[in-house]
DNA sequence: CGCCATTTGTACGTATGTATT
DNA sequence: CAATACATACGTACAAATGGC
């Protein structure tokens, strides 16, 4: 009644059990597949989905030609998963696009205080300048828009001591980056309304303003919700 | 420089928008993996990987012997790579934990008001059974104990229009419950204080008061919270 | 019940491409 | 450039599980 460990999942664990018991770190050299196989007794095959497994997972980290590595335990596995379930749903197609921004605006939301607290003179200093870069990357630059409001969001939540939720927000925003383009009526996006958002949400970390600050970020989802929400329902919009 | 599209790679994206042409739903048989050799020119080797990957991301499921279907799009992925997280870590032993536990937290928290306007009669009730079953377990059955914990808060996370949130609540549970067995001076759970907590909360939820609500749930997660930094800094707290 | 077809799991061998030295 | 080490890919064979006859 025990289960069946199949090889796989027995070899999985114990590459698992190798780095737990080693208390290896991100970037720290593994055995090779063939060292590996000789000491678990197991093909190469089963070597390579373990290793593969573990690599989607980012617990390992494969370079080719030159081995294998303890991962960086990304959520990148989370991100390739939710942009897929994004993807997925046939007729709730905005659904779970929506339901991410909330979590963002949620977890933003719910940190605003502590984020007041943790940010300093030198990071809004420097996301003005993100914002800034925004505006000059303006309408012909997509792409480095995009990355700007990326890295905005970062800064906001990276000086605080959770890493955790930062890494969520990021990846949340990295499954909106990569679903929102594949559907249709989200991609236009205002420039100047976004700027315009971020400078709010500056102006009232700057002043120590929590329920401003709240405000702005609010604000900031606000078109994103009601764009979602209009392309839900077939008509709902103006 | 359009990086090198590794075989594995391209069956994966392969079989992804096979899924998503065919419109397939979780459950949805797929071709074997001889069929899918033919159809895609590759080995079964690489097929293989493919699926495997695809199988660690919940986006396909296979049953030996039977075939392979499309999964569920769990979060079973995140819960994997966060619990690694958590057991890896070397001194900072608690940190990806009490992280966890503050999102946790903070989604609950955050989605407080919406909580109180979902939750139906029929679902107070059912909250009032879940903690007396938690009384009637008690000490003596600690798995049943935390059985109805986490359906405790998936049930009062599940009338939510937002699915997802439920999901990430319970996913970091699931984390929670996997990796603090595994580590020292964290299994000591007061179980009373447990009961009264979440009595608490839902005496505060059927009077519909939320700021009584949001306390409530800051007096369930403080314990837990103030054990792990007690932990972390050695002899820090009492 | 046993038998068989289908399908996935495991193993081994070999050839090729690629990055490092 | 050559040698080395490694990952990638293919092909084949057999084992094990499942479901139907």
């Amino acid at each position: 009644m025990a289960a069946r460990p199949s090889l796989r999942q027995e070899v999985t664990e114990a590459i698992k059990s190798y780095i737990l018991d080693n208390q290896l770190e991100p970037g720290d050299p593994l055995p090779s597949e063939a060292e590996l196989c000789a000491a678990l007794g197991a093909s190469r095959s089963s070597i390579r989905e373990a290793v593969k497994t573990l690599a989607v997972l980012d617990i390992v980290e494969v370079r080719r030609g030159h081995g294998t590595y303890v991962g960086r335990l990304s959520l990148s596995a989370l991100v390739e998963g939710l942009a897929f379930r994004g993807l997925l749903s046939p007729k709730d197609d905005f659904r779970t696009l929506s339901e991410l921004v909330e979590v963002r605006e949620l977890i933003e939301r719910g940190m605003a205080e502590r984020i007041l607290a943790t940010l300093s003179p030198a990071d809004l200093d420097a996301l003005d300048a993100l914002v800034d870069d925004m505006g000059r990357r303006g309408a012909h630059d997509g792409e480095g828009f995009a990355g700007c409001d990326r890295a905005f969001h970062e800064r906001l939540m990276e000086p605080l001591d959770n890493k955790l939720v930062g890494q969520l927000s990021l990846a949340f925003w990295d499954v909106y980056a990569l679903v929102a383009p594949q559907l249709q009526g989200i991609s236009a996006k205002d420039e100047a309304d976004t700027i315009a958002d971020h400078r709010a949400i500056v102006r009232a970390a700057r002043e120590g303003d929590a329920d401003g600050f709240v405000r702005a970020i609010a604000g900031h989802y606000a078109p994103v919700r009601r764009r979602l929400a209009a392309v839900r329902v077939p008509g709902g919009g103006e």
